[in-house]
DNA sequence: CATGAATGAGTCTTCATTCAT
DNA sequence: GATGAATGAAGACTCATTCAT
């Protein structure tokens, strides 16, 4: 790719970079910010401490640009997901794939992510940090334009403001995420979108006369 | 002479502890266990460095009281909201109003909160933070069974595993409170519970030849 | 004795500043000075801290008056045991004797003593033990003249200087002292002085011309 | 000798080491375990303290390592004194000799010899003393089976268990240098080593009937 | 007058960062 | 250019001492 272009003494630079991310994205995810020291970082990724000084100001750098590279990684994804010429369920269906797909690959970053996005943001540093909320932000603003196209088209019921929807179906795959991280066996991340979709997409609320009527094939058995 | 004197000490003593919690917690939930220092809690609170360590045997410890305490009573007010004789229906609005109101009445929990259940957590300490998370789990349980009762009882469509449906409306509820968070002006927490729950009780989704026939009262409009 | 003709004020004073310094006494002489916090001795001799600074000034000032009155009891017991109108031979068994019963009578005294006149005088305070030491010197000399006499007496061989048969007496009782605290069981401290004085009174060398002459019933078998 | 091959750094190393454990050498001999802090040696040493903790995990572990050092050096003097061919009287002579070497060389070590073999071992730590401690255990018994063999040998008179003429001649000497150690001037540690063993060699006891006959040369004029 | 709660100086220890080699 | 030894500021915690009750 670009890189390929680069002389040889560039690239070597960016693979190094790259190894030090990598050792410090886990340990930080495993331990938080301030339970990892500049020394294990340069233990785990074998590499000096003065040279992981010349790649990063400081330790503070360091992290910054590992949660940078993270969020755009997930940002790009998602948002590939939500755009393109697809009708709205099918870019929801690719929303909750895409970011399934994206953290399963990655599950240091799931914690990195979260501590980032909904955790208790220990506010680690100030003022970056609005960089990748404001991301974040925009992110959701997108997504519930995708709702809010769908109540424009006729495809969905305008049950509830589209932003909140968005926050919504968010918070949801997160929700499985964090289930799945705990415990993968009891709670797998759905490989079929619509297991999750389906709290969207059905009304639970049972009109007492109405009978169901909608297929049962998705829905729940106890 | 003791016994006159016991109450009132106790009372200052409880008084003090208070104080004491009462800026840790405003510290922790702020810049996490780590970035806050015991200097700046004795500062804030305006007690000596060694009298904190007469009433916490050391930060973990105050910090463990302090996750303890505020775990307790959020799950006081949202077990309190599911049980009981009602509808399955009244208890969800129930659930969403007490969540509100706990979190509005402490703002600095909210991230304490999250931090401990849903952030990563940092395992700042081992052990016990399992006995928080295992409550958490039981009353995410309890909470399963609300929607069951409610499909059992035909109250509800079979849309999705109770559990799924008890975290999604966990994280829809933290979502909002996120959002109120950070932007308490443009996202007010709603105060009509249906705001949220209709999120759950109406279907997205528009049969193509179904036309919208449920209450368009609580519908959203652009 | 003198105390009761005290009043009863004095005399209730003068217990628990006995009871102060017993406590003090058993909890300095098993950690040292730096490892017992005022806090434990007034614990220990159910006394409030407040208590104790009325009748020491501070840490010091305790300590200093438990090793002034511990080595005061010791220097009158044995200052008594080789006064007197006794040969000096039997002042020497006196002192032998006294030092035993008084160090076993109060087993916690031997540390202190020890770490007071021996031990690396952790020289806990200046100046202070200067004083406990120049009784100590005194009655070194004071010892050191009973050898004197008993060599002008023409009692002792003169088989070496006084004074250093006084130091050697000395330290050797300190050594037996030493082997029982450590060992009870297998070194007592003998109960027979001569076992002790034997080493100064007979010679060990044995003349290759020499046939052995001196009485075998103290000696040593195997 | 072996430090010349090693590398240059690991030779700044050992100078390194070795500086900082005479500084705290000095500074624990003259105050005790307790009474110095890391930042006085880090001082005396001419070190930071970081750099102190690089070399040592902790103050403890600085102690410790300097009394195995110092306690090392002492038993491998007298225990190659009291080792080899020669007869049972050289051999306490070279104890005698070696011992007052070895302490006049290193005045610091005297101290901490004692508060670690004889003074109240405030047991700064546990379980450790115990090596040292042992280790002057085996010496002792290895020190009486020098009189043992004397006695076998017909060499030496049995005038006591050959254990309690170890301590004996252990104690005097240390006696010795106790006097040397506070008046260097007034008390110095004999160059003859039997000033200190005509204590054990001669007796003390005049018999009444019999007239002085051992060699004079050695013996005490006031 | 006894009490013991409150204080904060002083201690050990860690770790981000620098800089000589 | 890479290295990692050296640094020392900062943090958790203890405990002698004071003083209000």
């Amino acid at each position: 790719m670009e890189e390929q272009k680069l002389p040889r003494r560039e690239r070597e630079k960016l693979a190094q970079r790259r190894e030090m991310m990598a050792a410090a994205l886990e340990l930080f995810s495993e331990r938080g910010f301030r339970n990892v020291s500049m020394q294990e970082i340069a233990e785990k990724s074998e590499f000096a401490i003065g040279t992981l000084y010349k790649f990063f100001r400081n330790k503070e750098d360091l992290y910054r640009a590992l949660i940078l590279e993270q969020s755009s990684r997930f940002h790009e994804a998602v948002t590939k997901a939500i755009e393109g010429p697809e009708e709205e369920i099918e870019k929801l269906r690719n929303f909750v794939k895409a970011k399934g797909e994206v953290f399963r690959a990655n599950v240091a970053m799931i914690r990195l992510y979260f501590s980032e996005t909904q955790g208790a943001r220990v506010n680690v540093m100030a003022g970056f940090d609005s960089e990748v909320r404001e991301r974040y932000r925009r992110f959701l603003r997108s997504f519930a334009s995708v709702f809010e196209s769908g109540m424009k088209r006729e495809r969905f019921r305008r049950i509830a403001d589209p932003y909140h929807l968005a926050v919504a179906l968010e918070s949801f795959t997160n929700a499985f995420l964090f289930l799945w991280l705990e415990e993968p066996e009891r709670h797998p991340y759905p490989d079929d979108p619509d297991t999750i979709l389906n709290i969207l997409f059905k009304g639970l609320l049972l009109p007492i006369d109405t009978p169901e009527v909608q297929d049962e094939t998705s829905g729940y058995r106890s």
